[in-house]
DNA sequence: ACTGATGCGTC
DNA sequence: GTCGGAC
DNA sequence: GTCCGACGACGCATCAGT
């Protein structure tokens, strides 16, 4: 086997990877992989950075493996010859990870290593193996093809295979910027520049094909190119005081939405960049009638009926369905509210500021007649906390305020657009069940589900039911108290989850109350998360699903006020 | 042809 | 979407 | 100041099992 094969290889690529794991410290780790890259020819090259920072498909590929964790553990159960519920959901629930287990199983497994004969597989060949999965339909067809794939591959080559399949990243501490910041350093070229570039070709295995081949200047705003979008933090992040040098716009509670525009062609694109056009066939036919200039437009689709914003769970009724129906469309008719404007004519306007870029939008609202967010200036918190309240009585979820001179910044959060958003309320609950998380929560309890008390309830038998489940909201601090006072209370094991004696009290916060007819209290949480353990309360404290039950009526009773003598958008006609 | 489990993408 | 914590 | 992993509910599409 030649010089070039070795490094080329599969095997030599997931060493690389593990060892990245195993180092403390981004720098390092960048050293590492710019060591290794390095080495690499450009095809080769395209391909390691995408591996690593991508997965098996390329971003912009539009490919799935369609693979899940389930089809994949049992898969390995099998090529183990152990039983799937009893072995291998153990050992996932003691290391956290399946791909950890599998690695384990394999490398233990005397009769499994038997069967394992390395093939020291190339990256290319790695994609076409992945590419045969993913053409591949039936499960138990993936699941064949699965195992004759770890025959030929290492222990370690085979968890990373896995990870490579899922959506994810592969979890080792070392992320697309730091990938970025590898390939800066080889090629001597600044890191911003790579880093625009990136948004922009919107897939590392592109970047690193041109950084390779010094023709980054080819990475350019392409109409029907998306790219990443802007996002915004919680207010809380930052203590505004300067209130003049923002504006404020009601926050919607539908789908982003990325606009693309020229003459009778258009686009939609998701948040994550994946094109939505058939599942709003109204949005596109509208916006082609236009005959617009070539334009990128930010914004909103919401479902919109008698002047009326309507809940977030109608637009779920369309949000995955690709061949709508007649019947659906007029069921729930969406709009699409713009609200800014990235590319217009022949060039991209997101290095200006956004008041300019408003001034752009309003004309081509104008001109076009289509439906864009109002703005309001802002100038002291209480104006800010009126509107807020506004936003709320039109069904929307708070507000954004918006830097007035900062850019459009691309595929990040940053300070520039803040939400401010209020939890609609809390209740205090009572933990039922505990189960163990996975990556760095393996091992110890983690995951909770939560009740609320039906004692004095004829409808039901039980002293407390389930309400919902959360992970978020407690430091690693209280995660240890917790898992301290877990242990005296298991009245029950069942696989990786323990039954509890109702004891933990938790004060948990969420977004809105819904109604779900699926569970046994018939309702549940939108973003649950734990405020406080509320350590000195018994569960007797505890509140009652009638308590649920009266907060979500009392909310339902709220009027969503239509969009008549104040407008959370504007549609010129 | 129907039902329930699984996968995926939205918030 | 949410959160805490790492960097 | 930002990024990142580890998590929530939901609805639809797709597939396995009957």
């Amino acid at each position: 086997m030649s010089k070039q094969k070795a490094v080329d290889n599969f095997e030599r690529w997931a060493q690389l990877v593990q060892s990245i794991a195993e180092t403390r410290g981004s720098n390092a780790k960048i050293e590492l992989c710019a060591n290794y890259l390095a080495q690499l020819s450009p095809s080769q090259l395209a391909l390691a950075c995408q591996y690593m920072g991508e997965g098996a498909f390329s971003n912009i590929s539009g490919k799935r493996a369609s693979i899940g964790s389930r089809t994949i553990g049992m898969a390995a159960a099998d090529y183990c010859k152990i039983d799937y519920d009893i072995v291998f959901k153990a050992c996932r629930t003691a290391t956290g990870s399946s791909t950890e287990t599998i690695q384990r199983l394999f490398e233990n497994l005397t009769e499994t290593r038997q069967k394992n004969i390395l093939r020291h597989w190339d990256l290319a060949h790695i994609s076409e193996l992945a590419e045969k999965l993913a053409q591949t339909r039936a499960r138990k067809d993936k699941q064949r093809i699965l195992t004759r794939i770890w025959s030929g591959l290492s222990p370690l080559a085979s968890k990373y295979f896995v990870r490579l399949l899922s959506q994810g990243s592969l979890r080792i501490g070392f992320e697309s910027r730091s990938i970025l910041q590898a390939l800066a350093k080889i090629y001597e070229v600044d890191y911003e520049q790579l880093r625009y570039a990136h948004m922009l070709t919107g897939s590392i295995a592109k970047t690193a094909e041109l950084v390779s081949t010094h023709s980054l200047d080819q990475a350019q705003f392409k109409l029907f190119n998306p790219i990443a979008f802007m996002l915004a933090a919680p207010i809380q992040s930052r203590s505004v005081k300067d209130w003049d040098t923002f504006i404020a716009e009601e926050k919607f509670d539908g789908m982003r939405c990325q606009l693309h525009a020229y003459g009778s062609k258009v686009e939609l694109f998701s948040r994550d960049l994946n094109v939505v056009s058939n599942q709003f066939p109204e949005l596109v036919d509208s916006f082609a009638i236009k005959d617009l200039p070539p334009v990128v437009l930010d914004g909103e689709i919401c479902v919109f009926r008698e002047s009326i914003i309507q809940p977030f769970q109608d637009l779920q009724k369309r949000m995955g369905v690709k061949k709508p129906t007649q019947a659906l469309l007029s069921k729930y008719p969406v709009v699409f509210i713009g609200y800014d404007v990235l590319f217009l004519e022949r060039e991209s306007t997101v290095k200006q500021p956004l008041t300019q870029r408003r001034i752009s939008i309003e004309k081509l609202s104008k001109t076009y007649k289509f439906p864009i967010s109002s703005q309001h200036a802002v100038s002291s918190k209480k104006q800010v906390e009126q509107l807020f309240e506004q936003a709320l009585a039109h069904g929307n979820e708070g507000l954004m305020l918006k830097q007035k001179n900062a850019p459009y910044s691309f595929g990040e959060r940053k300070n520039h657009w803040l939400k401010v958003k209020q939890p609609s309320g809390s209740i205090d609950t009572v933990i039922l069940y505990a189960q163990a998380g996975s990556g760095k929560r393996g091992g110890s309890y983690s995951d909770f589900t939560l009740g609320v008390s039906v004692k004095n309830d004829a409808r039901y038998e039980e002293e407390f039911i389930p309400i919902g489940k959360a992970y978020g909201g407690y430091t690693d601090q209280e995660w240890k108290q917790l898992n301290k006072a877990i242990k005296g209370c298991i009245i029950n094991r069942f696989g990786p989850t323990a039954q509890l004696h109702p004891e933990i009290v938790v004060e948990l916060e969420f977004e809105a109350i819904q109604p779900n007819p699926r569970t046994k209290a018939k309702y549940t949480l939108r973003f649950p998360r734990f405020k406080a353990i509320r350590w000195d309360l018994s569960p007797s404290d505890v509140d009652s699903l009638e308590h649920v039950e009266m907060l979500f009526e009392e909310h339902q009773s709220k009027k969503r006020n239509p969009q008549k003598s104040s407008h959370s958008f504007l549609k010129p006609e």
